[in-house]
DNA sequence: ATAGGCATCGAAACCGATTTCGGGAATCCT
DNA sequence: AGGATTCCCGAAATCGGTTTCGATGCCTAT
């Protein structure tokens, strides 16, 4: 492998004109800097990260950080949306990504790559506890937050317009004839339960429904099949309202175990549009979110932070859709 | 942050003396020895990256790289299983894993991390073209093949038991009395299904069954819908093996728009074992896929490589097993 | 002709680690 | 006691770049 020695050799400068030369310095003759080039190019010579990095202080590394509960991440089909949504953007911009995943609450060191110093930024995607917020945050290496769970205020973050994407997915099903319509999510402590809930009952409010306890199901352990089960069993529903695809799907079975039709009988109607909704039986109407975009907006906030062209941490929400499929009937009269 | 230098003022000993003691060398007196340490704890000292690898040629991380052709990798749920399985085993061991997603026949140049020499070694998943192969090559760096396309003898590889998975399920079927049996796969040019296939005949002939022409469907524009219909007009077979569980999920789909039941008029048999097996309409029986685990074994060999415990490819296969569910059902007589 | 200014280049320091090698002190041997 | 080992330690070189700053040569203005 050629080194920018080498290189100085081969065109008889020094090794500070050749690097000068290769980083389109001014105090480098536009004649000597073209024959430098070319030959740099003719042995496809390519500077040693860890020499540039020692001096210069940038890696061109960022790295990535995905925090998984019990189960795989694999599971969380936004995984590696959101992840090639992240790379596709960081390759682009001549950056690698490094990755790591950790657990969600185990109290581990921060990651080696932040200590050693060998990222120039970090993107967060999951939960972190206080402690490696804390680490982080004294490392000062620059952060952003995709899809926050919390509001971590010190970070800029990108958001899922999850408000409002409830919001249309239950005016959805008003506008479809539906009143007694459930609502099914995870633990409200994260930040995107909270805010679906939010919507949820901004909608009913905005069309005169009242809004019913026993309707509601959040968190305890996350499973679509027996929250639907249980509230299909407390207060028949026309319509349910499950703020992730992946419990919807699951709570598809408790509907059919229950003898029960979709959408004849119960409509159902979701959020995320993973890859399962649309060939599941029937296609899941929900409300989509461009995942693929989440991390290449955060990638492109977090590339702007490490430039200085951010000063002060920025959220910005990205917008969500709703994918009309066969989940959804009509009721009487409509 | 800390730097060895630091430290040695702290400790009044000479850099030399802390990098010998922080890398346990023998000649530290025991003493000086916990005493560097205990100081290095306390001030939670790890050391520079690009210092330490510019000095020593290791950089503890290996790239991994991953093809996608046309539609985004996330569709691919191998991608995410056998990334997690590969961070987790590098994890365990101290690397960083560094991620690269390239299109399939791109004749870009190599990834900046194998020209930068930032990688210890590399993980490939997918097919790369001779050129992108060739340059590897002769870059010298450690690789290794999971899941390969084709046959890369220059490196060492992990393969799926495709042969004897496709064996097991096609001896599924016959054992529950079909013998019309239709097959539906990919190109044969990836090994995978050129595999499968094998395994799909040799169960044919092990049984005394002849095989049909009528009733396989390779390649094309690989779509499950289309090839399932394809078949059933062609020569209605009462079982067919879907050589991947994404196309047997949108096989039912076609199988449901002739008006047939799953598995009462034709029963389905998968590969892979994706999530969406499990909650489809009927839960698909199929082969499973360790995919974490060819991930861990990929990383395992190829850290042996990197440290000369391997001098030339080897190849493992990890086994499948048959998970039995509700796509499949007893013909008469049986 | 001389001073000042500008463009171009190179020597050397530097980044943070590892590693080689030589020297001094302590220990061993006869 | 004297010589040979062994044990510890540090000075300095090294890895491959970047950056500073001074030197040189040429051009211009006075």
């Amino acid at each position: 492998m050629i080194t920018i020695e080498k290189l100085a050799e081969l065109t008889n400068v020094s090794k500070s004109t050749v690097s000068k030369a290769l980083n389109d310095r001014p105090d480098v003759s536009p004649a000597t800097k073209r024959k430098i080039q070319k030959v740099a190019k003719e042995y496809n010579f390519m500077p040693n990260a860890a020499g540039k990095s020692l001096k210069s202080k940038v890696t061109k590394n960022v790295g990535v950080i995905f925090t998984r509960e019990q189960h795989p991440l694999s599971n969380n089909p936004f995984f590696s949306r959101i992840l090639e949504g992240i790379e596709a953007e960081l390759a682009i911009n001549h950056y690698n990504l490094v990755l790591n995943i950790i657990q969600e609450n185990s109290v581990n060191e921060l990651p080696r790559m932040i200590q050693e110093k060998s990222v120039d930024g970090l993107i967060l995607i999951g939960i972190f506890n206080d402690q490696f917020i804390e680490g982080v945050l004294q490392s000062k290496i620059h952060v952003v937050q995709v899809d926050p769970k919390r509001d971590y205020s010190s970070f800029s973050q990108v958001f899922i317009d999850n408000e409002h994407g409830a919001f249309l997915a239950t005016q959805y099903l008003i506008n479809h004839g539906h009143k007694n319509i459930g609502f099914i999510s995870g633990e409200l402590n994260r930040l995107s339960f909270q805010q679906r809930l939010d919507g949820y009952l901004k909608a009913l409010k905005h069309y005169r429904l009242a809004s019913d306890k026993t309707l509601i199901e959040c968190g305890g352990i996350e499973d679509g099949y027996d929250q639907v089960k249980r509230i299909i069993k407390r207060n028949r529903p026309t319509a349910i309202f499950v703020t992730n695809d992946l419990n919807a799907l699951m709570g598809y079975n408790a509907i059919h175990d229950a003898g029960l039709r979709i959408p004849e009988d119960i409509s159902v109607i979701g959020f995320d549009d993973i890859w399962s909704a649309k060939v599941a039986k029937p296609p899941l109407t929900t409300i989509r979110v461009y995942k693929e975009e989440m991390g290449s907006i955060g990638v492109r906030t977090l590339l702007k932070t490490i430039n200085g062209e951010i000063d002060s941490p920025v959220n910005t929400i990205v917008p969500v859709r709703l994918i009309e499929r066969q989940s959804v009937s009509k009721m009487n009269g409509i």
